[in-house]
DNA sequence: AAATTACCAACTAAAAAAGTATGTTATTTA
DNA sequence: TAAATAACATACTTTTTTAGTTGGTAATTT
């Protein structure tokens, strides 16, 4: 599979924000508990994902009562390509893929390699096209 | 990962094939030993996956002696997403697309799946153009 | 001080992918 | 007709990845 649920979830995560934080007042947060039980998805892992998003600055967050997390940018500057690549380390098709400069041995003679590569970019300009924006507008 | 070993093996499998068989001659076969030490997989694994391409009619094959595979069709007649589909059951760029029609209780609502979708069928499209005699040619 | 909510690390469980082992069956050849 | 060859079949093991849980700690507000 070549997004996984880490992936996918965090996307929503993102786009339950866009739509349900209060871009009014910059002093209001959602919890993750919250969110959690909108995606059900369990608490602690969400939690989790949240806290990855939160290392790639994705979202601003504040804790104790009143605290939660919220969008720190607007929503169309968002690439769904840099939210996935956070969660799933790459978009990869193939495992030739993952590093670079390319180790296999095989790869000056591989007569597959070139198609993996421009796989490789056609999945990544597509997910570079797309903003959580888009999403939340079923901009697709 | 998109694409499993097992399907590129597939691949290299029959590009082998396409580059080393006696076309002159229908009588000739390639035994999967020889493949196998070509293209550095075992022999065992070779000859499991060679079941699989043989299950789905991509190859001729002759037992004993002389005997092994040869393709039955010209190189450019293999659309590389039916060896693909075949080994690996599916190219789904996300769980949410396996099934259909699909079984997801947020399908309805989800607004993240018109892009799974999306990407999935330029998957599909870019692999239907791509065929064993242009791997063979690295015509990519 | 109590409640709330994010944050953190280590662990477990489940599933998928990769690969091995041990044969049997069909075919050719000496 | 026996031996050799090579495909075919099945069950198993190992490894890797993904998903998710457990049991906390730290910061902030009320």
């Amino acid at each position: 599979m070549l997004i996984s649920t880490r992936g996918r979830y965090a996307l929503r995560f993102l786009i339950d924000l866009a739509e349900n934080q209060d871009n009014e007042n910059i002093d209001t947060f959602i919890t993750t508990k919250e969110i959690a039980e909108r995606q059900n998805v369990s608490l602690k892992y969400a939690e989790r994902l949240f806290g990855v998003l939160s290392s790639y600055k994705f979202v601003e967050t504040q804790r104790g009562k009143g605290g939660g997390y919220r969008l720190n940018r607007e929503p169309e500057d968002y690439k769904v390509s840099e939210i996935l690549k956070a969660m799933d380390e790459d978009l990869a098709p193939v495992a030739c893929l993952k590093c670079n400069p390319n180790k296999c041995e095989r790869s000056q003679k591989c007569k597959t390699l070139p198609m993996w590569q421009k796989l490789g970019k056609i999945i990544d300009k597509f997910f570079d096209g797309i903003t959580i924006a888009d999403l939340a507008k079923e901009n697709i």
